[in-house]
DNA sequence: CATCAAAGTGCATTATACAGCTCTTTTTTA
DNA sequence: TAAAAAAGAGCTGTATAATGCACTTTGATG
């Protein structure tokens, strides 16, 4: 995908924090089934659940203009 | 909303670049309604439908540290 | 003012995200 | 290594995002 970076960046944050899917969940107002599905890079997730769980992490959703791809 | 500002820095992306609405629809392979609902700040939209637009436009989605609140 | 292009909206349909429940698999830890 | 905790997955109902079509509104330009 082309977020594939954002999720774990999501998936990492969480970890660093010593938080568990189901804390996150609760604290962010999101379904634990819906931030598993996220986090295991499944589903197509909305701006809305992205941007509850990126608050809780202290993390907040932008847009920067796109970098030179150094693949090559 | 969360992601107010995201929306706001894509159709200014847009309008920066000269595009219309239904050119950029057509680039990013996004159904015309779908932008426009998104422009007019209604609507949730996925991940999908906004990394193709901000692709389209040179933007890419991203998470940074949140910024301290400046309002008060 | 008339015309045209671009943007916005109502409605209906289809696809799919969200969510809970239950179960399995993996990881942690005592 | 056994038990417990955390993570992942199948099934399913409900809510809603994505889409097309037709129409309205807005903003230029002649």
């Amino acid at each position: 995908m082309h977020f594939d970076g954002l999720i774990k960046q999501l998936k990492q944050r969480r970890e660093m924090l010593n938080v568990t899917q189901e804390a996150l969940a609760d604290m962010a107002g999101v379904g634990l089934r819906t931030l598993k599905q996220v986090e295991s890079g499944k589903g197509n997730a909305t701006l809305l659940t992205i941007s509850k769980l990126a608050d809780v992490l202290g993390l907040e959703l932008c847009l920067q203009v796109k970098k030179i791809n150094t693949n090559l």
